[in-house]
DNA sequence: TTCTGAATGTGATGTAGGTCACACAGCTAC
DNA sequence: GTAGCTGTGTGACCTACATCACATTCAGAA
C-alpha cells in the first residue's frame, strides 16, 4: 500500500475528512527515508517534527548519566514518534529517534499540524483523539511498571507485539522492559 | 475564587474563547461536592464523567490482586481525574478514585465533553492541548520509573509538589512512588 | 480518662534483579 | 582465511527494595 493510503486510513479510523480535505491534509507531510541505524533525533537537537511511520521500525529513547538506554517506544507502520517535550515545548532533545530498520516514514512539523489543526477541525479531533490513546497506553504501561514483575512485563510485550520478537534485539527489548539483557536472557530458564 | 472563574482561567491558558463561548462551555459542567475518604469512581463502575478539581485532593488508583494500592495521580486543584480508559473506551473501571481531602469538583460527562468538542473548535482545541501535557507528562514518569531509585522519584515529586507532603500520608506517597511504606520511610535514614 | 485505630519508624531477613566477567556463535570486511 | 563487531547465554556475587514483625505516637470516640 502507498504511503498516502496508509495515512488516509489511519486518519480514517478517528475523524472524518472529505477526500479533498485528506488531500490537503496530506500536503503538508514530507516523505522521508531513512538508512538502519541512522538517526533521526539525536539528544540537544531542535525538534520540529514528528513522524508517521510507514513501513520500517523506529525506537525512541533516552540514555542516562551511566550511558544506559531507556527505550520509551518502539514506533512499527502507522505509529507516530518524536521527542513530544521537545516539540511541543519548543526546548532541545532529550529523548533521540532512530531507526530499527530501514524505514519510510511521512515527517509532519509542529507549525504545519498546528496549521492544519486551526484549519481544519476534524484534524484537530484526529489529534486529540490521537494523543487520547496515547495517555491511556502511557498509563497503562505505568501501572504494569508498578504492578507486575519482569517476566510479566515481557510476556505482556510480546502479546501485543509478537512481531517484535523476531525484529528487535534482545538487547533493545530489554531497554524497553527497563532491566539488564543478562535478566531478560536469564527468563527461559524459569 | 469561584468554581466558574478558576475554570475559565484554567481553559484560558491553552484555548481562546469568548465569553459567551466560555459560557456555553461552563454549562455543561456540574459542580459536586465530596467528603474526605468518599469514592468518586470504584473498580467496576461504568464511567461517564471525568472530574475537574475546585478544591482538595483526589486520587486516582489501582489495586492488584494482592490488594496492594498504586496510585496513578494525585489531583489537585485545576487537575482533571477519571479513568480516561474505561471514559474513552466505554469499559468498566480498572482505575478507582476517590477523596484524600474534602474535594469540589466540575464534573463534566463523556458526551457533553464530545458535544463541545464538536459544536466549538475551540473547546476541541483546549482538550488536544491538555492531553497532550498529560502524554509528555505520563512519558516524564516512565522514564523516571526506569532511569531513577526510589530516593530520586520521591524528591523530584517533592520538588514538584511541595504541597503533596503536608496533604498525603506517607502510605499513599509510597503508592505514588511504587514502593513499601516502609522503604520511603528509610529514606530518611540516608 | 481509656481505648482504638490510623500513621509512622525501625530491626531482621528474604529475593528480584543488577553488575561484572567470560564464552561463543554468526556476520561483515579485508 | 582471520580479525573484529554484535548479539546472546550464563556463572558468581552484590544491592536495593520487599516483607514481616513489633514499637511508638497521636487523634478521635466512648
Amino acid at each position: 500500500m502507498e504511503a498516502k493510503e496508509i495515512l488516509k486510513t489511519h486518519v480514517a479510523k478517528l475523524a472524518s475528512l472529505t477526500d479533498d480535505q485528506f488531500e490537503y491534509f496530506f500536503s503538508f507531510f514530507k516523505k522521508q527515508h531513512f538508512k538502519k541505524g541512522q538517526a533521526i533525533i539525536s539528544e540537544g537537537d531542535a525538534v520540529d517534527c514528528e513522524y508517521f511511520v510507514i513501513s520500517g521500525c523506529l525506537k525512541s529513547f533516552f540514555i542516562n548519566d551511566d550511558l544506559k538506554m531507556f527505550i520509551l517506544q518502539f514506533a512499527m507502520p502507522t505509529w507516530w514518534a518524536s521527542d513530544y517535550n521537545a516539540l511541543y515545548n519548543h526546548t532541545r532533545a532529550t529523548i533521540s529517534v532512530d531507526c530499527i530498520s530501514d524505514t519510510e516514514v511521512l515527517c509532519l512539523s509542529n507549525a504545519d499540524r498546528e496549521k492544519l489543526c486551526s484549519e481544519l477541525h476534524q484534524a484537530e479531533h484526529f489529534f486529540r483523539w490521537r494523543t487520547n490513546k496515547g495517555y491511556v497506553a502511557a498509563n497503562k504501561r505505568l501501572l504494569s511498571f508498578m504492578n507486575n514483575n519482569v517476566k510479566c512485563r515481557y510476556e505482556e510485550l510480546l502479546k501485543l507485539y509478537p512481531e517484535l520478537y523476531n525484529i528487535v534485539p534482545k538487547t533493545l527489548i530489554a531497554a524497553y522492559l527497563g532491566v539488564s539483557r543478562e535478566t531478560l536472557s536469564r527468563l527461559h530458564q524459569a
